[in-house]
DNA sequence: TCCCTTTGTTGTCACACTGACGATAAAGCG
DNA sequence: CGCTTTATCGTCAGTGTGACAACAAAGGGA
């Protein structure tokens, strides 16, 4: 619909920022049922050594969601499952000592998927858990306080900590509304895979027997394979994968699409919503 | 904490883009019991003549929130005042024929103010019902269908369309859960005013009795002022004022609140919240 | 002055959803 | 074959909700 040339300086009033933007990635999973964010140790200054999300400059002709995508895959080596969706914009300001950059932030909610390789100028990507860097943002206050600390107190560089504090509330505030619990698992799965998504994005315990009974009865989540699980231990599980998004635009409520990130996997609205406990 | 100084060409990577990146404002407020929005008729092209939000190019050593007010004061006149936050990024590609550029979408909630001048490189700033521009997008189907249409098909600027259909989305799913729909009210006003901006922005009519129970019964949301109406016609009604945000973050709930912004006239989160009918 | 209209506020009631928890079903394991 | 483990169905009281009756408190006109 229109030209993807680079800009002229003609084209902007004088006096107007020319700014360079990256993208950063809150890329989130559920590993041994906690939540876990994927970080990179910087190989280059500033911040050398310390942990940050994985995240680049944005390319001349490329769009926010792809530069996103790509970045993740050059400092992982793979190509990123899950569902794909822009946070926020932090900056220009008081965020990178060399000067002003715009971080158009994005969350990743993904099943675990294993990291390759180290990237250029990251020294390889890992799981971390993100109950132990969000100790003093407002974060939940944690199922149990083990007495053994790991690396409790570790800073990220830039703002990042924030950006991950806000990708924090935003999945877990989704899950309540949004059927987007199911981009945290693999494409069939059991109720009580997915209320293991729930109690460990939360940080709570569910009841098992309610969270079924919600679950299953909420419109538009899930959709029963007919087959079941075998071979663990207690009683076989039914089978469901997400429900396809309904495929009109709901009349009255929003469809919650973000049309410039991915072709979303993972969409829709959930009613009635799974609230949060403890209100 | 950092510098402000210029970014040099040696701090980003060859191949990165130095893009233009502007804010745009989707301002909102209640009017004649429907909900309108503050829009420009662009004076210089591209688009000239058409209707566009107000916004520009962010400058350097600039915040975004502060952009967002400076823009809206220029092509407003007045310094406005409400509930600023941000909304969204659009771009770069793909939106403004002249290039890439990004734009940082606004949202700001507030009552009704005067607009007194015409900026520089807009015609004049003006009020105009939301309902008449978001015909096709997934919006509500409208209270009633006038049979004389005023000037229901015009067409915005840009991806202002989608961005207005975006901030409308927000403003209406934040009055379920936030105390936002005070920002549109005068600092005291009724159960009245307030069910009318919330029937207002959902596009619905909400029983006054039911309204009065669930408003006053939310905690965080009302504190009476002692004072009532006087001079209307029918009894005179009881006037509040939005509650003070609580001093300390709530531990268990997010706080609503963006750092970034302005500081919050009106946040707090609302419990139990009123949820929009026709589940 | 006395209705009458208008608007705000309190109450009532049936229904749906929720959390707590008992009971049952269906596997593997010794 | 009981025992453990996990999944699933039922029950029941408490609570929020929509629909609607009833009452309260002003102004306006005959």
């Amino acid at each position: 619909m229109t030209t993807n040339r680079e800009p002229r300086p003609g084209d902007v009033p004088p006096g107007a920022a020319l700014l360079p933007v990256t993208v950063d990635v809150v890329a989130l999973t559920v590993r041994d049922d906690a939540l876990h964010v994927l970080l990179v140790e910087r190989g280059v200054e500033p911040f050398r050594g310390a942990l940050a999300l994985p995240g680049g400059f944005v390319l001349p002709d490329e769009r926010l969601g792809e530069a996103a995508r790509r970045e993740l895959a050059e400092e992982t080596g793979v190509r990123t499952p899950g569902h794909l969706e822009q946070l926020r914009t932090y900056g220009p300001l008081g965020r990178d000592p060399r000067g002003p950059v715009l971080s158009v932030a994005h969350l990743l909610l993904a099943p675990e998927f294993g990291v390759v390789h180290a990237g250029s100028d990251a020294g390889g990507a890992a799981w971390h858990p993100v109950e132990h860097l969000l100790r003093d943002a407002a974060g939940h206050p944690g199922p149990d306080e083990r007495t053994g600390a790991t690396v409790a107190g570790r800073r990220l560089a830039f703002d990042h900590e924030r950006i991950l504090a806000d990708g924090v509330e935003r999945a877990r505030a989704k899950l309540e509304y949004s059927a987007l619990a199911a981009a945290f698992c693999a494409p069939e799965f059991t109720i009580a895979d997915l209320r293991r998504v729930y109690e460990a994005v939360w940080g709570v315990r569910l009841d098992p027997r309610n969270f079924s009974r919600k679950a299953t009865g909420a419109v538009g989540f899930l959709e029963p394979t007919g087959a079941t699980t075998s071979g663990g231990t207690g009683r076989p599980a039914a089978l469901y994968r997400a429900a396809r998004p309904v495929p009109g635009p709901v009349p009255g409520r929003p469809h919650g699409q973000d049309p410039d990130d991915a072709p979303a996997s993972v969409p829709a609205v959930l009613d009635p919503p799974l609230m949060r406990p403890s209100r």
